[in-house]
DNA sequence: TCGTTCACTGAGACTTCGTATCGTATCGGG
DNA sequence: CCCGATACGATACGAAGTCTCAGTGAACGA
């Protein structure tokens, strides 16, 4: 599947225009790695302004074509994702990330509810890690 | 057991000085909220500079004092803690905020680390929802 | 007691992330 | 063709966090 006429399907179906501006974005979050930072973002789109990175981020992300991870050390990252409920498994060396769709907390978040009185609305999950190629690498160069 | 005393026995422990402005900001984060942000703390203790906020809150982070949570808009705030491996459940509404100490998803973590055959090290779990009193409210005010 | 050392300090500059404002451009429907 | 809605870039702004720097002050050894 062609991921930037993916997106741009997305956009148009969600009642936004598909403009050049917004075109060069998802073309650049097309081609940069797993996950990128706004800054790289718009680093890989140039003439492009810093609202409208933002604005396209936020729509991607209200689109539910996009997500924001949180980075081992808090920093926020960005990563086109598929739809639907699921976590990522993020390699603090190389930058590798990987959704994985199963969640078993659900019994966990249940009697959490039950325990705390909570009405539980939402949840996030990240896990860090090694993958297995930086595991298989003898040092951390 | 007195909060702000246990603190500055964490510094001292860890072989830091318990001076004036740690004091200060000890003394605030006690009385504020159940979390807080940066700029909270530091309006609750006049005088302290930023540098010094950020540095406490690190200090008292690594003494294993405080931790950073995650909002669910992605911002940080902090809260003082008891130790241990521990999540947080908020309330999205009225910002309270609760620990709790279970954690089943070992098994998952496990399963997850052999179908990606990463190694995994550590994960972030935040709950949002609404406590039990604001769903006892009738109206979000 | 004196002096050195070292942890700590506030001020302030700087970076990054993200939002708000604003005047302009552009698209699409009538 | 016109008009309103949508989108645009520039820019200022705010919050979070780091870094540098010169100064302070307590601990400690001579």
């Amino acid at each position: 599947m062609d991921i930037p006429l993916t997106l741009e399907r997305r956009l148009a179906d969600a009642g936004h225009r598909v403009t050049p501006p917004r075109r060069a974005l998802i073309g650049a979050m097309s081609a940069l790695d797993d996950r990128f930072t706004a800054e790289q973002l718009q680093h890989a789109a140039p003439g492009v302004g810093r609202a409208t990175v933002f604005r396209t981020l936020r729509l991607l992300q209200d689109a539910g074509a996009l997500c924001q991870i949180v980075l081992d050390d808090g920093a926020p990252a960005y990563r086109l994702t598929s739809d639907g409920h699921h976590h990522h498994i993020l390699c603090s060396r190389c930058g590798a990330t990987d959704d994985f769709a199963r969640c078993d907390i659900q019994s966990l978040l249940d009697e959490l509810g039950r325990s705390t009185g909570y009405e539980i609305q939402a949840h996030r999950l990240e896990v860090y890690g090694l993958c297995a190629r930086c595991r298989a690498e003898p040092v951390p160069a």
